[in-house]
DNA sequence: AATGAATGAGAATTCATTCAT
DNA sequence: AATGAATGAATTCTCATTCAT
């Protein structure tokens, strides 16, 4: 059986996009990524049909990426707070570590070329993860919905991202600060 | 001499461009945009020189509304969380009423065709809403860089906003908490 | 009586479009041949209906300039090489001083803008310079057709012109060794 | 490995780029071009990547053509002026017999838009052809530069083969005459 | 008559996608 | 499956000319 289609080529164009894009925006062209990515023009449409099934793809990776990245050696038997911390960090750390990822990321985000139904796949992805937050956060006296937890977990820590990308040398205070803010912000 | 360039055509470009990329993004076609300001393929480009402009135009002048939406109303004389209250209802509720430009916004903001010139204008017209931030909430005792909390005010806002668009029946206590969440976050 | 249209005006489009058209060749825009002349780019359309039509003009008006800059002053009573020298000199010398009227002449030579009226009037103006040269080396054994010898002096001449050009310390060897070929070509 | 760009192709493009600079000057569309090559308008960027690299390219590829013309079937045991003679009369023929290739020449010529690079290979091309000719005529009594008697050359050429156009049944007549007003030129 | 904004038909490219090899 | 040439619709911008002022 097995498909001929090399797993290989099909990252490389993956990569490739997400470097293109990062540069160029969702508009660079197939061509360029498909330069990048060693293979042929016509060969990127042999492992995606067109290029919005390319783009959807890499929102889906991306974000399954992070999922991993937040999800990682969770420390469940840890208190409360140290595994809220846990998680920040990993999200913190993967966002400093992708900027070309980050990048992408949120050109997708607003871009109109996501579906509907790569949007619903990725917001079921982090089902769990609402889920961890809810149970983190959930005994407070006041109740945040968990899905507003979490995006505000994530705004905070991408605007924490840029700051610390802005301002290296102070990288360390501003993980902390954004952390004690996002846990003032939800547990008070 | 001759009928003088028109404001009102003018507005209606930036208008028309802010509807359609709203709905097509930042690769909406000029023809378009013209076409539905009422004017011919090429007048557009009697008042923006190039696609660019246009684009670095409108994303100066809605980040300049935004401004003023904010700054409008000061109530000076309140104390301070009711002043900061004022300025996040002030964000809220520009963004509610403005889904289009707030969109527009985002999709130009990781637009590689915004210079770095036109972002440091609208980084220098923020700068007085920053100093306002900081008198807000410097004597706290953790001290977070103004430019920080201006930040996660807009981040935590833009969350907040996104979250009434979706729920609009729950949309005053989303304005609401997510308001506690931002004081919590950086005043604790 | 009168036309208000200004002479002054015409005149400045007319130079303008020389200066234009020879940095820019014949494709050079109208809206730049005004601007240079200092008028809007409307006034150019009420001195010449079209671009074709002001082009035609140019035409006409350098080949009447270069007509009377090799009539003027001709010796009628001098012997016939002397008479036909002062000829060469004087239309080596317009090209020499004229390289901007020369280089426009050659792109509208070429270009099909050029109608045949206008063309056929300029075969006319140079009537009597043919006759003039026709009676010139006319009595030599071999008989050249008028019309010919004519080109023949003025591609010559443009030869030599480029060569005088392109290396103005040896100009007068130029223009010398030139017309000794002109007349050894004619004349034997 | 997918089909090879198509010789043929190229050469169809550049034959009707000919035909239709030769009918409508320089500023002929590319579409225009692509259609009567019987290609779609984007191949013909796939074979030459702008415009003006296209015309460079015929420019080249014409001035080879009449180099080739001009030395092919050189007859070096003949006389001098009979060596000179089948120069001339293989320029001649070549301008009679290709009158669009010739047109475009003139006009490309003169146009802005051949690079001072492409000139410069011409010229190298054409050195041998120079240096022919000083052999031919250099013993005379008066030197003229080698480079100047090229061009009176192809000046007479050019103007001779007008004239054999202008008027086909004096061709024989035009042609000889034309050659000995050139010899004449150039040798006393 | 003078002005210069308005017009819209092109113009040269670009690019996702198809298809012959 | 892989290649890259071929396609032609779409895109931004230009420009001669018209027209309101």
């Amino acid at each position: 059986m097995a498909r001929p289609k090399s797993e290989d080529k099909r990252n490389a164009i993956l990569a490739a996009a997400i470097q293109v894009i990062a540069e160029q925006g969702v508009g660079a062209p197939t061509a360029k990524i498909a330069q990048l990515a060693g293979v042929a023009e016509g060969t990127l449409f042999t492992y995606f049909n067109t290029k919005d099934e390319l783009l959807n793809q890499i929102y889906l990776d991306l974000k399954t990426e992070l999922r991993e990245a937040v999800s990682a050696g969770y420390p469940k038997d840890e208190v409360l707070k140290n595994r809220v911390r846990h998680t920040w960090q990993a999200y913190v750390d993967w966002g400093v570590k992708s900027p070309q990822k980050r990048k992408v990321l949120a050109q997708l985000a607003v871009s109109e070329r996501i579906s509907a139904e790569t949007k619903a796949a990725t917001t079921r992805a982090f089902a769990d993860i609402n889920a961890m937050v809810e149970v983190s956060t959930g005994d407070g006296a006041r109740k945040l919905p968990p899905a507003f937890v979490s995006a505000i977990l994530s705004s905070l820590a991408e605007t924490t991202i840029e700051f610390m990308a802005r301002d290296p040398r102070q990288a360390k205070r501003y993980i902390d600060s954004g952390f004690e803010a996002f846990w003032n912000a939800v547990t008070h």
